[in-house]
DNA sequence: TTTAATTATTCAACTGTTTAACTATTAACC
DNA sequence: GGTTAATAGTTAAACAGTTGAATAATTAAA
């Protein structure tokens, strides 16, 4: 069996990470087509989740400024998928939610992407993926904790 | 044991992997700093690896139109990182090299993501990370294989 | 030799991003 | 209670990256 070196794994990490990111995303936007850019996508999936947000709470979950979430989020209110109400008690704050029709448009997106990354899971077997996964949530945590220690 | 459906695959999937990269995305970000983008970082490791290529040949590899790499090139070109050489067989190729800067601080921001990537790897078990990158570029092979069929 | 095809570039338009300045509102404190 | 902080969100300028369409220069094919 091969003893590889810590130096190869890294290699390989970066690597096959670069790759599979790059496919993924170009995949992922043939599938969404012109009606939505791929982070307006991941916008809509998110306050699909939780059902309403702020600015603040995107900018954090996504890593970037608030100015960006703006423009973002304006861009979609333009397009009718995204409502934005004011808070009564706090006049600050503004929250975000979908409209029937970035509902609509979530769900047959979400579908297509869905049946995408199906088709390719399912080419694993069961316990093969089912340990990828447990990794990559673990390296999900490491990261996550790294990121709040450094800020 | 949890028998988990493919759904609950493809969801946990699909938030692991968008949370990894938005990440890893922002700690790359903070290693190579404000000398370069991450897409520039990119590129020079791309030329790097193989000495010498061109805008077609990049564009293929980055997935994206061919206008795209031409801007990209042109601003490290003016930062003095990247050589263009014209072929003299056939005048319509440009050859695209690192120059000793590029090269420099290739090899400075390299190694210090190599230290940031083996800071998280070297907490796993090596057996489980072996395992890891051996499904990860598995499914690179699957999306690699499929986007070549579509194109 | 005319017509294709290929390689790279330019330009306009757009998305996403940051930084800095600003508005409006709420919280803290003396 | 009135002044000073802090907070939530927006705006504007500037930049990186992207596409699509048009163009120039060159080579390949008919």
């Amino acid at each position: 069996m091969c003893e590889k070196s810590i130096k190869d794994l890294v290699d390989l990490y970066i690597h096959v990470s670069f790759s599979v990111n790059k496919i993924a995303e170009g995949l992922i936007k043939e599938q969404i087509g012109s009606d939505l850019t791929n982070d307006q996508h991941y916008t809509l999936r998110y306050i699909n989740k939780v059902g309403t947000c702020t600015s603040t709470e995107l900018a954090e979950v996504f890593d970037v400024k608030k100015s960006a979430i703006t423009a973002i989020i304006t861009r979609m209110w333009e397009k009718g998928l995204i409502q934005r109400t004011r808070d009564e008690n706090d006049r600050r704050v503004v929250y975000l939610n979908l409209t029937e029709k970035g509902e609509e448009l979530f769900l047959k997106t979400e579908e297509r992407i869905h049946a995408l990354v199906e088709s390719f899971i399912t080419q694993f077997d069961q316990t093969e993926i089912v340990q990828f996964l447990k990794t990559y949530e673990k390296l999900n945590e490491i990261l996550t904790e790294r990121k709040s220690r450094v800020e």
